[in-house]
DNA sequence: TCGGCGCCTGCAACTATGTTGCATAAGGGG
DNA sequence: CCCCTTATGCAACATAGTTGCAGGCGCCGA
């Protein structure tokens, strides 16, 4: 998990119950340096005890409501989640490879978007800016 | 369709024969203001005429890998589809809006990106960008 | 202490979307 | 016209996510 993260906590502060269920699936999303499927996330908590699959497809709808994770859809039919922007969690791209499908979080900042034209003619309210890469993993360039 | 492409040779320089198939899909797409889902493509290619389902999805597939289509993940479980960046086709970002789950182009070069930090510390090779921005649309503005 | 109520979970069935296998049809080069 | 390749159709299948409903469990008020 996140070291800086009380996950109790935020539950709470959402107004969720910390239940062991929603505990244990933060646990896994925050502990992995990548964002995770609803598959791996099944799959990882019931390594360790039980929690059923729909529970966890309920369990990552609530909590992206509450903006506790975020969702991103990177190509292929899974969706992937991780922890949502906040103050111990800063914005970033993410990165996939064309060639084997691996996702990896970049770091925060590395880069900057500016809107400016886009805010000047659109005529909707723009709340968030997602930043997908893709290419060529380290990996697969050096078996290339 | 798009009045700056001719389809039968954007398809015959890939290597594929033009086939009615794919002259309606590419034209459908081509003609669509907003990238579109397979099952929209699928429905709106048999009110003029017959093409099974999976033809379509083949089409697709092929269209992508030959770099004629560009497929978009933009949330939800459908994949969208839009003519790849060209020459008469320059990249732009796209837009979700998060209550209607409508999906616009937007104008190109409303956005600009600088990857300097990324390209300096991953050790992968980037190919493409992909800005996604999601918000309220006009409609859904003018009627919350 | 009891009963009711809301929320969480499990399980089965279901939906939506995309994929595969295999047979048939179309079409171009001899 | 024949042969071969490629495209299409159709049925079955696979994967990812969703819904309906019932049981459990804690909490609150009577
Ligand atoms: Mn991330
Ligand atoms: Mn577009
Ligand atoms: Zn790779
Ligand atoms: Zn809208």
């Amino acid at each position: 998990m996140c070291s800086r993260c009380n996950y109790r906590e935020i539950l709470e502060r959402a107004g969720l119950e910390a239940t062991p269920g929603r505990l244990r699936v933060l646990e896994v999303v925050g502990g992995h340096p990548a964002p995770l499927s609803a598959a791996d996330i099944h799959r990882t908590v019931n390594r360790t005890g039980r929690l059923d699959r729909v529970t966890v497809y309920r369990i990552l709808d609530r909590l992206v409501r509450e903006k506790i994770l975020q969702e991103l859809s990177l190509g292929g039919r899974r969706r992937l989640y991780g922890m949502a922007p906040s103050e111990h969690h800063p914005p970033h791209p993410h990165f996939r490879c064309a060639r084997c499908g691996a996702v990896q979080c970049l770091p925060p900042g590395g880069v900057r978007v500016d809107l400016g034209g886009v805010r000047r003619v659109f005529a909707g309210e723009i709340r968030e800016v997602e930043v997908r890469l893709e290419g060529l993993c380290a990996n697969c360039l050096s078996r290339a």
